[in-house]
DNA sequence: TAGTTAAACT
DNA sequence: AGTTTAACTA
């Protein structure tokens, strides 16, 4: 029997805006410490971690562990039923195939519930590792959405580059360029407009913004946003879900083309004589982890079954290899439906327990 | 060198929004004495006329007169990445092929720039005759708006009769008609509510519905609109921005339909009987200029040298040509890349300079 | 996939 | 009324 009740229902319509255009079916994991979720994008390039801890919510209650798998798009239609001022209440029977939303308005006198058949997802549970990263950019969440929706109109892809100054976000199309930088600012008396920067080594990646922009859908579920970059890990994008938990979204960083290089050649330490070969050709003694996993991390997983590896395919792309040692062919996720072309970098498996 | 700086930013924007889809590449004139714009729409019915003063600028700097050729679409596009409350400041080099905008957010801690390739828009340069017209009709912005696009449902066209007692708007389409009348109002108390009437003769004309709901895109830029008319001009939708310029449209009044004819009779001096011919066509001599320019008109151009023509194409569509006499041949625009049908009157060349 | 238009929310 | 978001169309 799993049961809970948030009061704050809206929260969970909008995390279901913020996932759904990125995942088309994912499984919720739930535990007696709280509800979580981990799946790759439909065109397994971008990952999207959710957390909500069983503190958060008014009542919580999981007999035993139990993984439900949802369509998340159909769950979010069903969440789109609640009001914002709604008391939500999700509910479901250990055996069942079914799960139970109900909404309540704060008045009570209108009582909704929405039943959701559960889908059987052959999905593996993907650790994360937790990594330290090279910089950490703290910024306005709405500042951050709307810098990546207006460079993309310009172009697809931004250059982020981080100083101790500041971050700068530059982009190149067919009708121009741009560049926009945010400086430093740590206003005490408005914590939410800060700009915090923590930089170990300045860093220049570069992402598409396709993908950035999906995750901005996660912009109302926190004021400030936290963008954690290293030369060869997925970038984090995290939005601090208040008293609940978080969701974070990582994406692997594109390599620079011939024009862009020598801009990111401080940042990256790649070696540009690097030969090209096919991800699943490579061999596994040429993975070469850029950073060590952090032991103080709070991951369940076992730090010395993960190894990150970084190498081209044969578009020049970059993909990252996150992958279990016991494990070492990578499978592919059976929810995997898209047709969508690879041109974007894989984080090809996340299989790390 | 070239350089203004904007304080209201968004001024520029909506100054953009109201262009960009009347007309595709156009000129910026840069003088010492302001910021200019002269284009006609892609078909050639409409044109747009843009002043924006150099004194409504907080700096204004223009060391040598240059003209720069723009995509507006594109200009458009780097303009939204603006924030309402930015300041714009442009720069361009004088032997250069580029202009930058540059966007400062009131707090200052966010600064953008874009750079934008110019285009070399082989156009003339058009001079508009300043008439004096025999009906001056001034209302909201706002209410003329929403009266263009209410009508725009109902017809394809609207009938503007203005009469000392008020402006009335009209059409007829295959669901029904409809009917606008707005009474002179001249409410001391709210100047912006007033609609105020300047009337030497009435005036019946009638305009293509799709270039007014264009024009009406510069609503945001003034609370009230200017529309002049006589017989045989061009309307023309005066927006004046305030303390900087204005934005001016032009649009050539369409013939009456045999069913129409009747209401139009008075304002058209016109016989029914002149016979059809294509505008290319036509044989200078047959031209039969309806309308003497004004002897007292405040017109910047020489009144014999110039002719307005009114004929008739094949789809009985009525052409205004105004010429220039030592140039016979009307010229067409080498921007028009548009493959439109011209259906629509057209102004072919208005270069009376 | 991008742009535009309509609708809903603030 | 303005702004932001969603849905539809090209």
């Amino acid at each position: 029997m799993l049961e809970f009740r948030l009061v704050q229902g809206s929260l969970l319509k909008k995390v279901l805006e913020a996932m759904k255009d990125l995942v088309n079916d994912a499984n919720f994991d739930c535990s007696s410490t709280g509800f979580s979720l981990q799946a790759m994008d439909s065109s397994h390039v971008a990952l999207v971690s959710l957390l909500l801890r069983s503190e958060g919510f008014e009542h919580y209650r999981c007999d035993r562990s139990i993984s439900m798998g949802m369509n998340l798009n159909n769950m979010a239609k069903m969440l789109r039923c609640a009001g914002n001022d709604d008391i939500v209440t999700l509910k479901a029977d250990d055996g069942g195939d079914c799960v139970t939303f109900m909404f309540e308005n704060p008045s009570q006198d209108k009582i909704a519930d929405f039943e959701m058949k559960l889908m059987d997802i052959d999905s593996e549970h993907l650790g994360i590792p937790d990594a330290e990263y090279q910089s950490i950019v703290r910024m306005p969440a709405a500042e951050f959405a709307r810098i990546c929706k207006d460079l993309s109109s310009i172009g697809d892809t931004v250059l982020i580059s981080v100083s101790k100054e500041g971050v700068q976000f530059s982009t190149r199309g067919d009708i121009g360029t741009a560049n926009i930088v945010c400086r430093r600012n740590t206003t005490v008396d408005k914590p939410e407009e800060a700009v915090i920067i923590e930089m170990e080594e300045p860093v220049s990646l570069t992402f598409a913004l396709r993908y950035l922009n999906s995750f901005t859908k996660a912009t109302p579920l926190a004021n400030q946003v936290t963008i954690s970059m290293s030369s060869d890990l997925p970038v984090v994008v995290e939005y601090r879900i208040e008293d609940i938990g978080y969701i974070r979204y990582y994406l692997a960083p594109k390599i620079e083309e011939e024009d862009e290089a020598a801009a990111a050649a401080e940042a990256f330490s790649r070696t540009e004589t690097e030969p090209k070969h096919t991800a699943k050709a490579k061999p596994k003694a040429d993975l070469k982890p850029k950073v060590e996993p952090n032991p103080e991390s709070e991951m369940k997983i076992k730090e010395d079954k993960v190894s990150i590896t970084e190498i081209k395919d044969e578009d020049n792309k970059t993909v990252l290899e996150i992958n279990d040692e016991e494990k070492n062919s990578p499978v592919e996720s059976k929810a995997e439906e898209e047709t969508n072309t690879p041109k974007e970098p894989k984080i090809e498996t996340m299989e790390l327990e």
